[in-house]
DNA sequence: ACGGCTTAGACC
DNA sequence: TGGTCTAAG
């Protein structure tokens, strides 16, 4: 939905550069000989020679379209190149031409604010630069004139068609031309400067308009296609948008459009204009009726943001008709190829932007043969998101079991014995948001997090490490028939947040109790027990062992899952020692809060020892020198063809120094606390109750309600986001806990967690040896 | 039973 | 805030 902005007060110059199709050009200058042959990029050739998703303009002169397949093409168009987008893990992979994106955009950011906005398409705010030159050497002191600038198109210009040329030269140095004027004539110059720039570091040509808003010149950039650029004069604009369809405006082309068609009555920007803006306001609403009112004027406010990278990254493929997935099994194998993309792209973009993802989302669609309707339907699941590819996809799958089951419910498909399932599942997609620069502080040692490693990224290794997920997922594999066994799977897989954990778990012998299964389901579970196979019966058994430790696993997985997040290879944490070494030297204190988890975790051990513990750093610091080997060199990833952050980044230097400023903020804000706090916000009761005697007596201990920040909060622990959702709960599973621990070395902690049950010290042994390495680090350090 | 795959933004 | 919907290339 559009929304209104006002217009800012002085005039901008806006420029909106269009790569010419682009794929195609990607693919030219891979294959040289391509270049003025009739080409177009196709995807899965297998099918009718592939969907066509770019044409060459050669290619077009012959009537070749996109969203023809490659055989129509070549019936039209024998002698057509085509080329493929290369394939990944089963799917089209786009990095070629993100990667080819980059390299225009750090180019285009040189002149002034820049916005990527799409994989091919940039908005420029060039309106500083325009005002220096005309500051300086004004267009009309300029005595030659590119040749390519001169082509230039300039919008109501009425070039009789002799002298384009001259005509272009006369406007630009016009002496009696309006301010307004003068700075898009130098907004010409300037594009047409980077647009040379472009063509001669990559190769590549595009198109660009320019004019006083983003609307206008993203207009005018296709005006004059390809490889050359146009002006809108201020003049220019209401003949312009007169006549113009009105689904051709941005943001008109879909529904807004064909409503504004069919119900006012108004095809041409230029008819919205007998409407008053209370009119388009009571139709539309107060913001897109203004917003429409704007327009039609053009006038519109949007700023162009100074934005280089993408604010997401997401993998996704679509299983269309026939080709739907049917069962658990291939929906698992298809959301792991997805999240084996994502998480090599998150990694990438730690490596060569600093940058994490801290949000995990699922879409699919599906269809129940019941309802037609139903494709639209399935519900989008997110949860935070943990790096690590295994850990993306074990999220990811109860992502969507949590979907699937909530799904399902809502068309009360509870038992579904025959042979075929009810559902299918036409489309997956995994994506990550909300990602944010790291602080400059730990930037040094983030490219050496997770991924790197292949006890993480490495599929086979993975198998190894899941060991109860693959036995269970297999046998529901087998059987996707028996939905309950998905279920129970679905329930009992969100106990392996911690690979490594649960692996000490299983290979250990668990207790198993008989009614474990039945206090974990919920009353909207009660799926036919009987309906169970064997397989499923052991892996159950198997399971429940893992369930009765469940609340202490819960209890300590929040803290697991902070350490385990980044130091979750030996790697990463010598060079997070390394890095933070260095911070506390440079800074004394960390104070860094509310950036990454582990700063938060750092903030509380800092504030809570400062005063009683004085202990030198010195061994810490040390021992973190002899560790992060001086052989390794920390020289940036980046190739040549894509920009690091550094070479792209105004923006990013704005970005940064943004957050560290509200970090430290923050900071200051959090209040000074004795103990040693994790909150651990919501806990199933069924898990509560779970707990050793002991253990549920010291919770309650240190429960304190009247200490609760804000209500009731969404957690941060990751069981939380695979429980049943709201609608599908009759009452509430979830409250809010806070527990406190005093130890008083990372020593006690352990031993703290040694003295329970046998069950939790079988746990937290596990616990204790993998981390209690970590945890000292982190004592130390926080000191330092 | 087909256009596939991505990204972004607004609303509630 | 998470989830849904729209839009665009």
């Amino acid at each position: 939905m559009p929304v209104a902005r006002a217009e800012s007060s002085g005039p901008r110059v806006i420029a909106h550069v269009d790569m010419d199709c682009f794929y195609v050009q990607v693919g030219q200058r891979k294959q040289p000989h391509l270049r003025g042959q009739p080409t177009a990029v196709v995807q899965y050739n297998s099918w009718k020679g592939g969907a066509l998703i770019a044409v060459s303009y050669e290619a077009r002169k012959y009537g070749v379209k996109r969203s023809m397949r490659g055989d129509e093409a070549k019936k039209v168009c024998p002698q057509i190149q085509l080329v493929r987008v290369p394939m990944a893990r089963g799917k089209a992979d786009l990095s070629i031409y993100r990667n080819a994106g980059s390299e225009v955009v750090s180019i285009l950011a040189r002149k002034g604010r820049c916005e990527r906005a799409s994989i091919d398409e940039v908005y420029l705010d060039l309106t500083d630069a325009a005002e220096a030159m005309l500051a300086e050497t004004s267009p009309e002191s300029l005595d030659t004139i590119d040749e390519e600038t001169l082509k230039s198109h300039i919008l109501g210009l009425n070039g009789d068609g002799s002298d384009l040329k001259q005509n272009v030269r006369k406007w630009l140095c016009r002496s009696n031309a309006d301010r307004c004027d003068k700075l898009l004539a130098c907004g010409v110059l300037i594009v047409s400067e980077l647009r040379m720039q472009v063509l001669k570091e990559t190769e590549f040509t595009c198109s660009a308009g320019i004019a006083h808003n983003k609307m206008l010149a993203k207009l005018a950039s296709g005006m004059n296609k390809p490889a050359q650029q146009t002006v809108v004069p201020i003049t220019s604009v209401k003949g312009l948008l007169e006549s113009l369809p009105i689904k051709k405006m941005k943001q008109l082309g879909g529904k807004l459009g064909s409503s504004l068609q069919n119900d006012l009555g108004v095809n041409t920007v230029g008819e919205l204009l007998q409407f008053s803006e209370e009119k388009l306001q009571e139709c539309y609403g107060i913001n897109t009726g203004t917003w429409l009112w704007n327009i039609a004027r053009g006038i519109s406010g949007d700023e162009v943001e100074g934005r280089l990278l993408p604010k997401s990254h997401g993998s996704g493929k679509t299983f269309p008709g026939p080709r739907a997935l049917r069962s658990i099994a291939s929906v698992e194998h298809w959301l792991n190829q997805l999240c084996e993309e994502l998480s090599e792209r998150l990694h990438s973009d730690l490596d060569q932007n600093k940058r994490i993802a801290h949000t995990l989302t699922l879409h699919a669609r599906a269809f129940v043969f019941s309802d037609s309707e139903s494709d639209r339907k399935f519900p989008s699941k997110s949860c935070p998101l943990r790096y690590g590819t295994a850990k993306i996809k074990e999220d990811t799958l109860n992502l969507f079991q949590a979907g699937l089951r909530e799904y399902l419910g809502s068309y009360r498909i509870k038992s579904l014995r025959s042979r075929h399932n009810g559902w299918g599942i036409t489309s997956l997609s995994v994506s990550a948001s909300k990602i944010v620069a790291i602080p400059s502080g730990t930037c040094s040692i983030m490219k050496y997090f997770p991924g790197k490693d292949q006890s993480c990224s490495s599929p086979e290794h993975l198998n190894d490490i899941i060991v109860p997920e693959t036995a269970v997922s297999s046998a529901s594999g087998l059987h996707p028939t028996e939905l309950p066994v998905d279920y129970q799977k679905e329930e009992t897989s969100i106990r392996h947040a911690v690979p490594s954990l649960d692996q000490q778990e299983n290979k250990s012998e668990g207790y198993a109790r008989e009614d474990t299964y039945q206090t974990m389901q919920s009353p909207e579970h009660e799926y036919p027990s009987c309906s169970l196979s064997k397989t499923a019966n052991d892996s159950l058994v198997q399971e429940t062992s893992t369930l009765s430790s469940s609340g202490a696993e819960s209890f300590f997985k929040l803290i697991q899952n902070e350490l385990d997040r980044e130091f979750h290879e030996d790697a990463g944490l010598q060079y997070f020692i390394h890095g933070a070494t260095q911070e506390a030297q440079k800074r004394k204190k960390v104070k860094d809060k509310g950036s990454t988890s582990i700063l938060r975790f750092f903030q509380s051990c800092n504030n809570s020892s400062s005063s009683s513990h004085k202990q030198e750093p010195d061994e810490t610091i040390a021992e973190a020198k002899a560790l992060s080997s001086p052989s390794l060199n920390f020289k940036s990833v980046s190739s040549s063809r894509v920009p690091t952050e550094a070479e792209l980044q105004k923006e990013n230097t704005v970005t940064q120094t943004g957050t560290c400023s509200s970090m430290s903020n923050l900071g200051q804000v959090e209040p000074r606390r004795e103990a040693w706090d994790y909150s651990i916000d919501e806990i199933d009761t069924t898990v509560f109750n779970e707990l050793p005697p002991e253990i549920q007596e010291e919770v309650r201990a240190s429960l304190r309600p009247q200490k609760r920040p804000n209500i009731i909060k969404r957690g941060s622990s990751i069981t939380h986001y695979f429980l049943p959702s709201k609608s599908t709960c009759n009452e509430p599973l979830l409250f809010e806990i806070v527990i406190s621990l005093k130890p008083s070395t990372p020593n006690a902690v352990a031993a703290r967690c040694s003295r329970s049950t046998p069950t939790v010290n079988k746990f937290t042994q596990g616990w204790q040896e993998q981390n209690l390495a970590q945890i000292t680090w982190l004592w130390n350090i926080a000191r330092g």
